[in-house]
DNA sequence: AATTGACCTTACCATGGTGGGAAGCTTTAA
DNA sequence: TTAAAGCTTCCCACCATGGTAAGGTCAATT
C-alpha cells in the first residue's frame, strides 16, 4: 500500500501543477519529496493529501504563509483548534475588508458609469471624475 | 505660468510616489518628461494633472494598460464616449467578478470557523474542511 | 570658498503566485 | 531502436510597488 506516484501525476490527482508542487518543496512549504535514482521526485498518499489541502486552502484565499501554518496545525495532533481559529478569523477580516475596499470602488465607477452617455460623444463624465472636476 | 516642479514636489502634489512616476515614464504611460541641464525631471500644471489622474484611476483599481487608455481618451478631445464606458463597464464586470469570488470564500470560510470551539482542544472543523473531510 | 543636508539620478533586488520555455536526462511503448 | 512522453534544473515574465546603494546637484549656512 502506499502507492507511490511522479509529480505530474500528483499533479494531476491533486489539482496542483507540477510546476506549482516544485514551488511549494522549494520554499519549504512541503517537505522535499523522496526521489528515484533517476531523481523523479516521488508522493504517497500522505503527501497528496497534503497537495489537497494546500489547493483548498489557496482557493479560500489564504497566503502560502498561512497555509503553511495551517498544515503544520493539521499535521500537529496536539494543536488547540484556539490556533487555528485565530488564523481562520484574521484572513476572514481581511477578505472582508476587500470586499469593502471593492465595494468601495464599485460605486464610484457605476455612478460615473451611469453619467455616462456613451455615445459618439466627446462629453464624458467618467473621465471628468478621473480628472477630479468631480466637485463641479 | 505654468511653474515647473521637479519630481519630488511632482510627488507630494500629486500623490504619485517619484518612484512610481518614474515607473510610468518607463513603461511609456507618461510621455518623457523634460529635463534640467543636470538631468532632473521638470513637471508642469498638466503633467501634475495627469499624475493625479492616474491615482484615481488607480484607486478605482484599474490596471496600468487600461489607465494608459484611459489617459490618451482623455487627452483626445475628439474622443467618442463609448470608449470609455466600455472600458469602464469591463472594468466593473471585474470588479464584481472579485467580489463575488470573494464573497464564495467567505461564505465556506465563514461557516467552517463558526463551526469551530477555537479553545484548547484539537478538534477542528476547519482542518477538517481543508482536508476535504468536508463532506462529512 | 567649503561644507552640509536635501534632493535628484540610474541600477539592481524583492515581493507573491503562477506560467512559459529551453536543454538535457529517463522511462515507456511501439 | 527509436520516438514520445515525462522528468530534471534554470532562467525569464507578469504587476505594481518599495528598498537600497552609489553617485551627482543645488541651496543655505558657516
Amino acid at each position: 500500500m502506499d502507492k507511490l506516484v511522479t509529480i505530474g501525476t500528483a499533479a494531476s490527482l491533486s489539482g496542483v501543477s507540477a510546476k506549482m508542487i516544485r514551488h511549494y518543496e522549494e520554499i519549504g512549504v512541503l517537505k522535499k519529496a523522496s526521489r528515484t535514482d533517476a531523481g523523479y521526485r516521488l508522493y504517497n498518499q500522505a503527501q497528496l493529501q497534503q497537495l489537497g489541502f494546500i489547493r483548498r486552502a489557496r482557493n479560500l484565499g489564504f497566503p502560502m504563509t498561512e497555509i503553511q501554518s495551517l498544515l503544520k496545525l493539521w499535521l500537529d495532533t496536539g494543536r488547540e483548534s484556539r490556533n487555528v481559529k485565530q488564523l481562520a478569523l484574521s484572513h476572514l477580516q481581511y477578505i472582508n475588508d476587500k470586499i469593502l475596499e471593492l465595494e468601495q470602488m464599485r460605486g464610484v465607477l457605476q455612478q460615473l458609469a451611469d453619467q455616462c452617455d456613451g455615445d459618439d460623444n466627446p462629453d464624458c463624465p467618467i473621465l471628468d471624475g478621473l480628472a477630479q472636476f468631480t466637485s463641479k
